[in-house]
DNA sequence: CGTACACTTGAGACCATTCAAACTTGGTGG
DNA sequence: CCACCAAGTTTGAATGGTCTCAAGTGTACG
């Protein structure tokens, strides 16, 4: 039996808005699941269905056209909301970057508790206009930036993040970076090819701006520079 | 002397919420204004204090560069919802592209009043997320789509959009689009400069796929060649 | 030790941009 | 009514940044 009062997220999560009795109605209509990486939890264009708090993990947020052109549009880490609630549709799909755990509930008995519950409906919509600023000053730099200043932007977005709260990944001071992806994610995340990003991360190290001491680290050494750079 | 009872989007904007008692509460810390073509109604990065609902007119949002490099992350019509509540800071700029006439509160004052009213949150909370999918899709476009399904995509929305709320200007059926904006408005919009929209938009024209009647208006004529390009 | 997979590097092609010039359009005044 | 002007738009030629395709290198893991 998994409880709320234990969840390591209980705080963080949207979950921070409710009493102790309003989060036990909350466990009641809410299960836990565990996926594996590379595992779908939603998929886009179909119908909303689910809606979830992560618990552990990292995800990824996706839409793509036909043809299998991706974009990332969010990164999903421990105490983000996911999903589509109010609405029929799911715009995007949900992956499992990492193995994850994720709290579950049913989109439409998670839409009438938010109705009865204000405080957790102001802490979501809180959320979620986060995630409309994040998303519009990614718009940005999908179509305006280039190349390098996209990547400049990346390590230090990335950074930040980690600074927050402890996304991405165990291990690293605030300057050396634990990625939980790879180029391939890299380039869906900034709109670029893989070898474009592996081409701005090299002339990077050459010019003694950031170190790769492994495969998913990145390490700065001149925050300054890159933040002309960006 | 405004009143709410008699406003044109009192139940198509976000007001559509509450009751004609509660109208009266929000009516009173609220106030007109006209805004010039060209006005600028909310500054990228300054302090968030005001948020609006369009009444008439078309307002662009934008997020820029230090260097002037632009883009246009949402287009507000009447009924509308513009600015950042439950935050303190401006992520971006509102700029009227009509004249226009809108009803702005206090950010802390509406703040304020949302929060006692749950109806009025749910409502915002459908409309952000709409936003959010919206602005999603579109990073989709910026990032990953070519030229001309860019240009394609982009009558397809307009037209839509034109259909649900009238938007897109008076004076055309379904498919004859006037436009509230000129060539460098859609370069803005569609991340790609002012000559290459013009070359896309006279190749279409070329194919027979669309008219171009005047300056601002697009008329489709092959709206299924339209939707294989996008 | 060998294989698979991810990443890097290189050469060439291509699409969108840049810069420049010509053309429309709509408004103003002779 | 037409000439003129300013602003916006279209068109052209050349450039350049990113992508594509292909080969090479490195790293993890059996």
């Amino acid at each position: 039996m998994t409880s709320c009062a234990t969840c390591i997220v209980r705080n963080s999560a949207i979950c921070g808005a409710l009493s102790n009795a309003e989060l036990a109605t909350l466990n009641k209509i809410g299960r836990r699941r565990t996926l594996e990486a590379g595992e779908t939890l939603i998929w886009e264009g179909e119908e909303s269905v689910l809606v979830a708090n992560v618990i552990d993990g990292v995800l990824k947020v996706t839409t793509s056209l036909k043809d299998g052109r991706e974009q990332i549009v969010g990164i999903a880490c421990p105490s983000d909301f996911l999903g589509r609630p109010f609405g029929e549709n799911a715009g995007q799909s949900v992956v499992a970057l990492s193995d994850a755990k994720v709290c579950l509930f049913a989109r439409e008995a998670f839409d009438g508790f938010a109705r009865e519950h204000p405080d957790l409906q102001t802490t979501l919509l809180e959320r979620i206009l986060g995630e409309l600023d994040l998303s519009r000053r990614w718009m940005l730099l999908l179509s305006r930036k280039t190349a390098s200043e996209r990547v400049a932007t990346f390590i230090l977005e990335m950074s930040q993040r980690l600074a927050d709260h402890g996304c991405a990944a165990p291990g690293g001071s605030i300057d050396t970076l634990r990625l939980p992806f790879g180029r391939q994610q890299m380039a869906d995340i900034l709109g670029m090819t893989i070898e474009t990003v592996s081409r701005q991360l090299t002339e990077l190290k050459k010019r003694g701006v950031i170190r790769l001491p492994s495969r998913q680290a990145i390490e700065i050494v001149d925050r300054a520079a890159l933040e002309a750079l960006a």
